[in-house]
DNA sequence: CCCTGATTCGC
DNA sequence: GCGAATCAGG
């Protein structure tokens, strides 16, 4: 097939503003859209005058990869009480990857009954189709072209929906490692 | 070492 | 305009 990529194409550009103003690394960019570096990506959101964005909070959170080199503050964990009828001033860090979350069975035969679905089961969409007010929880690795986010509803004044709004700021519970998937490299 | 973005500069 | 190479910082 052809591989060859034709340049930056207005979708591809588009891709790009949002991916950036979404906070993903130039890498993780370059990863996601395909066939550029992050070289590339990084030039291009300069030429586009994209740089400069502000440095929302956690460099590389998407990615499970922990340096003990440093200590970062990724106990920005926002613990609040069971009670939030305000959206408070949260600040929405990218969550951790989270693949033993989805509330939805992979085998999804619906079998029709004479049942009217209330809601709509989490329909995954693809960063072009995430509208506002859609769940941005992310799902996979945004280095995969399968790299979805949860696209459900989103609860008023927050970037995700009920379900992982809840895991997204989980009150000062007990953390379990989250073990990656087989990383490549 | 890994990563990040910023900049330069030949193409 | 493009992006590899390089730079500078964490």
């Amino acid at each position: 097939m052809t591989e060859a990529v034709p340049s930056w194409t207005d979708e591809r550009v588009e891709l790009l503003r949002r991916l950036w103003d979404d906070g993903l690394s130039a890498s993780q960019i370059a990863l996601q859209i395909g066939g550029v570096s992050r070289n590339a990506v990084i030039g291009k959101v300069h030429r586009l005058g994209l740089a400069g964005r502000v440095k929302p909070i956690g460099p590389a959170a998407v990615n499970g990869q922990r340096k003990a080199d440093e200590v970062e503050i990724e106990t920005a964990v926002i613990v609040e009480e069971p009670t939030l009828p305000e959206p408070p001033a949260i600040v929405a860090h990218r969550p951790a990857p989270d693949f033993p979350l989805e509330p939805r069975p992979a085998a999804a035969a619906p079998a029709p009954s004479a049942q009217p679905v209330a809601l709509a089961v989490s329909e995954r969409v693809t960063i072009m189709d995430l509208r506002d007010s859609m769940c941005r929880w992310p799902m996979g690795d945004p280095t995969t072209p399968d790299f979805r986010f949860c696209g459900a509803r989103a609860i008023t004044g927050l970037p995700y929906c009920t379900q992982h709004a809840q895991v997204a700021y989980q009150p000062a519970a007990e953390r379990k490692r989250d073990r990656r998937v087989a990383g490549m490299r």
